[in-house]
DNA sequence: TATTGTTATACTCTATAACTATA
DNA sequence: TATAGTTATAGAGTATAACAATA
């Protein structure tokens, strides 16, 4: 038997596995995240702990790192790179001296500004598939299935 | 000013970036089928390579991996560890010597049925906050993001 | 020249274990 | 004992480059 081209298989099986449809579509947009993320020279991990600092306040890097689901030896590198550019300061808990109170800075709120500002941009063109309802419906049932898996 | 919780802040997270919400829910799942894979002895990678080849008949290794978007390199070993536990036949395609026709084997077959049987329970228990409705939404959504990002 | 399969390699993400200082 | 942060390390997953055989 001659080997078949086997094009538009993929179709066929997302239909049929929810599951393989979701990991492919988040591979790709988490792949046009980082690029978008690359543009304004804040990583991904680095935009989402300046936006939950500036929306909580300061925050331990267990705390930041439970939230935005990021290992807290990941948290580390971030943290250090973060402050390496200003867009943080460490400073000790003074209710438990093992912590930190990781601060955003002005010049963090500025950074964080700016890559916020081409987020909409980001979206737009990755979910450029779905209208403006469909995305709120993809939102709803994300949240539904996070609730319970995660 | 004192370290606070930031418990439930990616609540609003994702409901604000269905980037974000599509990533993790993707990493939820995925390691939810890891874990279901792990208990039918088939990896996802080695299920999917046969269940497409059940499907599409005899392929060569790069047109599996551009339709699973598995790297030809990372095939490799699928192959390798699919001819190994006699699942998979690599033949020579007649017309063009360069190419495999792999081809599931009968042992192919029973151990994909095996893998097979697995999946609906785990689609129920890993997407039991939808109802049957809202799965089926969410597919349909997938499958428009597909299409374009893809 | 281009393509299939292969190998080696590298890079990211994630996770674990062990350590320190505090609690 | 347990926890916050740190370091080193190891394992997936993914990607690139180079090569042999073939087209």
């Amino acid at each position: 038997m001659p080997t078949r081209t086997g094009a538009a298989y993929f179709g066929r099986l997302a239909a049929e596995r929810p599951d393989i449809a979701l990991c492919r579509a988040s591979a790709d947009v988490a792949r046009a995240a980082e690029a978008a993320a690359g543009k304004s020279g804040l990583g991904v991990g680095h935009h989402l702990v300046l936006k939950m600092l500036a929306a909580v306040g300061p925050c331990s890097q267990r705390v930041l790192g439970e939230e935005l689901r990021i290992d807290r030896s990941v948290m580390v590198g971030i943290a250090d790179e973060l402050e390496r550019s200003g867009y943080v300061r460490r400073e000790r808990d003074p209710g438990d001296r093992r912590a930190y109170a990781v601060t955003v800075t002005e010049a963090g709120r500025r950074a964080l500004a700016e890559a916020e500002r081409a987020v909409p941009e980001f979206l737009d063109s990755t979910f450029a598939a779905l209208t403006a309802a469909e995305r709120d419906q993809l939102t709803s049932l994300l949240g539904k299935l996070l609730v319970t898996v995660s």
